[in-house]
DNA sequence: TACTCTGTTGAATA
DNA sequence: TTATTCAACAGAGT
C-alpha cells in the first residue's frame, strides 16, 4: 500500500511499544525480506532492547532501540505494521515479530518487496544518514528541482516524481495527484518545463505531501474530496475539475491516470 | 487462466 | 560515463 502518509500511519501503530523492552523475537530469517541483513544478529541484539523512538523519511522507517540498535523497515508494496496481543501466534506473512510484555509488534509483508535493515552502533547507519531532503523540508527548494530537471532532461516527468532520490515518499498515486494539481501532462520531459511550471511542480508536491500527512498519515481518513486520487481507479473515473473521462497509460512502467483536458500535452500558447 | 496492483533493484540498453 | 527502461521479485485479488 504505502506511500509517505501511509508509512507514517503505520509507524505510529507501533507507538504503544515505546519505552518497553523486547522480551522475545520471532522472525522468518530465510525470507527475501531480510536480504542484505543478518537475521541472527537482529535477534541477538534486539532481544532485551527497549524501543526508544521512531521516525519516517519518505517510505523509510527507522526504529531506535537501546543497546545501540537501529531497525530500518521498508513496506514495499504490501507491507504493514500492526500490534497484536502478547500471546499471539505469527502467521505466514508475519516475518518479524517483537514480543513485549503487553503486546507484540508485527511487521507483515505478503509479497516481500519490503525490506528489513539493521545496524548496531553508536551513530546512525549510512542508509539513514544519506537520505535526500524531504519534500516538505526547507531544503527541498525550487533551485534543487531545477538542477535535477536539467540533469535528467529526457525522463518523463512522471518518472522523476517516482524517483526516491528526488521526491522521497512519493509513489504512484501521489505522482498522479501532483501532476493533476500542477496541470501537467505526465509524459512531458523535465526539459520542457519553464521556471513557472517547475515552481508549480514544487508547490503541488509540497501541498500533496503535507495534506496527505495530515489526513491519511494521522488516521487513514480521506484527503479532500476533489482530489484526483478518489477518482483514479474507478472504472470510468472522471476529472474532479471538469468531469472529463480520465486517460490511462503505462508511463515509466506504472499505470498512470490523467485528465487530457486540463493536463494538455501541448505547451500553453497564451 | 490471465491479468491487475500505492515498489525497488540490477542488468541491459541507449 | 551516465541516464533510462525493463524484467524480476511473490502473492492475493479479480
Amino acid at each position: 500500500m504505502p506511500e509517505l502518509a501511509e508509512v507514517e500511519y503505520f509507524r505510529k501503530r507501533w507507538d504503544s511499544g515505546l519505552g518497553q523492552r523486547v522480551r522475545e523475537i520471532a522472525l522468518h530469517g530465510e525470507k527475501r525480506i531480510f536480504r542484505g541483513s543478518d537475521p541472527a544478529e537482529i535477534e541477538r541484539t534486539l532481544r532485551g532492547a527497549t524501543l526508544r523512538s521512531s521516525e519516517t523519511h519518505g517510505k523509510q522507517m527507522l526504529f531506535r532501540f537501546s543497546k545501540n540498535a537501529w531497525l530500518g523497515l521498508h513496506l514495499g508494496m504490501t507491507g504493514k505494521l500492526r500490534v497484536e496481543p502478547a500471546g499471539f501466534e505469527p502467521g505466514r506473512h508475519d516475518h518479524l515479530v517483537l514480543f513485549q510484555r503487553k503486546q507484540a509488534l508485527v511487521f507483515a509483508d505478503a509479497r516481500m518487496f519490503g525490506r528489513v535493515r539493521f545496524h548496531h552502533g553508536k551513530s546512525a547507519p549510512a542508509w539513514w544518514a544519506k537520505l535526500p531532503p524531504a519534500v516538505t523540508s526547507p531544503q527541498f527548494t525550487t533551485a534543487r528541482l531545477r538542477e535535477i530537471f536539467l540533469r535528467r532532461r529526457t525522463a518523463p516527468l512522471k518518472a522523476l516524481l517516482l524517483a526516491q532520490d528526488v521526491f522521497p515518499g512519493v509513489g504512484n498515486w501521489m505522482a498522479d495527484e501532483i501532476l493533476w494539481q500542477a496541470r501537467l501532462d505526465p509524459r512531458i520531459s523535465a526539459a520542457q518545463l519553464d521556471a513557472k511550471q517547475t515552481r508549480e511542480v514544487w508547490r503541488a508536491a509540497r501541498m500533496v505531501c503535507r495534506v496527505a500527512l495530515k489526513t491519511i498519515g494521522v488516521d487513514w481518513s480521506d484527503p479532500p474530496g476533489d482530489w484526483l486520487m478518489l477518482q483514479r481507479w474507478k472504472k470510468g473515473g472522471r476529472c474532479p475539475r471538469d468531469g472529463k473521462l480520465l486517460q490511462r497509460a503505462t508511463i515509466a512502467g506504472r499505470t498512470t491516470a490523467w485528465c487530457p483536458n486540463c493536463q494538455p500535452s501541448h505547451r500553453k500558447t497564451g
